[in-house]
DNA sequence: TCTGGGGTCCTAGGACCC
DNA sequence: TCTGGGGTCCTAGGACCC
């Protein structure tokens, strides 16, 4: 059996946690710019239905009418919380695989004589006893029927947010309940074509579809899917998690940028926090690639966009030397005139350190000074993130950086801003 | 005026190898 | 004029996830 175990709108939890003056008050988190709701609590959605990624300016009205509390993103935060989460789940099986930042599965197979309602409860309850957040928890033989069943914990009030499906009955039902569009692994377009064919239901679609049709129109990925809502266990279980195959960073300015010397600074800004990634990751990248856009929603505004991407000479994780060839692709794509709103940068083709290779005419470690990086990093784990920094990340931060009114302090992070218990007199 | 950001996997088709 | 059979690697595009 596996469980998953997933937290209630977890950013907005993690923000309750900290002010507990706001619980059973409507709560919604921004996203970076503050520009849409990407997460709302349960209160939040139920009084106004308050739609997922839609732009906050549209919904101002209703959120202040309604007194609802909101955030811009802190994902400091919620990545540290979702640690504390990570931490208590591996002490239930020693088989945990993280999902996503508020979402694990948890390997209960060979672990004997398991009370599994008494099991879901006491991971519930331990969760939110030491990080005050609420979770659901889904207990069945294969990963997208615990999926749905952790979905059936949530919506339905009676189980106490734990279900488990653990007979064919159970599961038979669990499917019928479950619309087709809500199985994880179908999106919108799957869900649309399965409609046209009257399939309406988790149901129908394990049962009452060919798996040759399937196999067919949703290829593997999708035969998987009907196996695993049919009880068949095909998607595999993995702890550890795959070294990535590309580090990105793309972020939208605070304002419309014009000047070269602005997006450069961004871009340079970015590469620096990709490039620490790679390095805690002990990889390297091949390519760079940058990417700009103007606004895609704007009617006014001309629309440009525009990508490059540059082939290193060696692979390397070096932030100077990986700036410098971001720099040389952004000059060759920014065009004048043109206002733009988002830079972007990917670094791909990513291989373990000691693979790479020399060529005839550089040595890695001359490019990649790996001794300076390490010294580098050193110091910003230490003292703090950009203690030191490459100059060209820093002039002008302000003219680019993202709006983030209303974020919450780091409370986990900084000590200037631990929260403060105490009576005032 | 204001509209997120970070990923994965699969397939088809083209270029290439012996 | 006739022109095989077995592969790999890479990329773009489409679908999906949180």
């Amino acid at each position: 059996m596996i469980a998953m175990v997933d937290c209630n709108s977890f950013y907005a939890s993690c923000e309750q946690v900290f002010r507990p003056d706001l619980l059973g008050k409507p709560v919604v988190v921004l996203s970076n710019n503050d520009g849409c709701v990407i997460a709302a609590n349960k209160e939040a959605k139920s009084l106004a239905h308050i739609p997922m990624f839609e732009p906050v300016f549209k919904i101002k009205d209703i959120l202040e009418k309604n007194n609802v509390t909101f955030f811009s993103s802190n994902y400091t935060l919620y990545g540290e919380m979702s640690q504390r989460v990570m931490n208590i789940l591996k002490t239930f099986s020693p088989m945990v695989e993280v999902y996503s930042i508020d979402e694990a599965f948890v390997e209960l197979t060979g672990i004997n004589h398991l009370d599994l309602p008494k099991y879901g409860s006491n991971i519930k309850e331990q969760i939110l006893r030491y990080t005050g957040l609420p979770v659901g928890v889904g207990i069945a033989p294969t990963k997208v029927l615990a999926k749905l069943a952790n979905r059936i914990a949530k919506k339905e009030e009676v189980h106490d947010h734990v279900y488990i499906i653990d007979s064919e009955e159970k599961r038979k039902a669990a499917l019928k309940k479950v619309k087709i569009g809500d199985v994880w692994g179908i999106g919108r377009q799957h869900a649309r074509r399965l409609q046209e064919k009257k399939v309406f239901t988790a149901f129908d679609f394990a049962h009452n579809t060919p798996l040759a049709w399937v196999r067919k129109e949703m290829t593997v990925v999708g035969e998987r899917l009907w196996r695993e809502l049919r009880g068949e266990s095909c998607i595999e279980f993995t702890t550890i998690p795959k070294p990535k195959k590309g580090i990105g960073t793309a972020k939208s300015f605070g304002k419309r940028l014009e000047d070269l010397d602005m997006i450069e600074e961004a871009c340079a800004y970015y590469i620096s926090e990709v490039s620490e990634v790679m390095r805690a990751q002990g990889s390297c990248a091949s390519y760079v690639q940058v990417f700009v856009h103007t606004n895609y929603h704007s009617k006014i505004d001309k629309r440009y966009s525009e990508s490059c991407t540059v082939t290193l000479p060696v692979p390397t994780n070096n932030t100077f030397v990986l700036i410098s060839e971001a720099r040389k692709a952004l000059h060759r794509i920014y065009k004048p005139g043109f206002r733009y709103k988002k830079v972007g940068v990917n670094l791909s083709g990513i291989i373990p350190q000691e693979y790479v290779q020399a060529n005839l005419f550089e040595q890695p470690s001359k490019i990649s000074n790996p001794v300076l990086m390490k010294v580098f990093d050193g110091i910003n784990n230490k003292y703090g993130k950009a203690t030191v920094a490459s100059a060209i990340t820093g002039r002008r931060k302000q003219e680019w950086e993202l709006i983030k009114k209303h974020r919450s302090p780091y409370y986990t992070t900084q000590w200037q801003e631990l929260l403060k218990v105490g009576s005032r007199s």
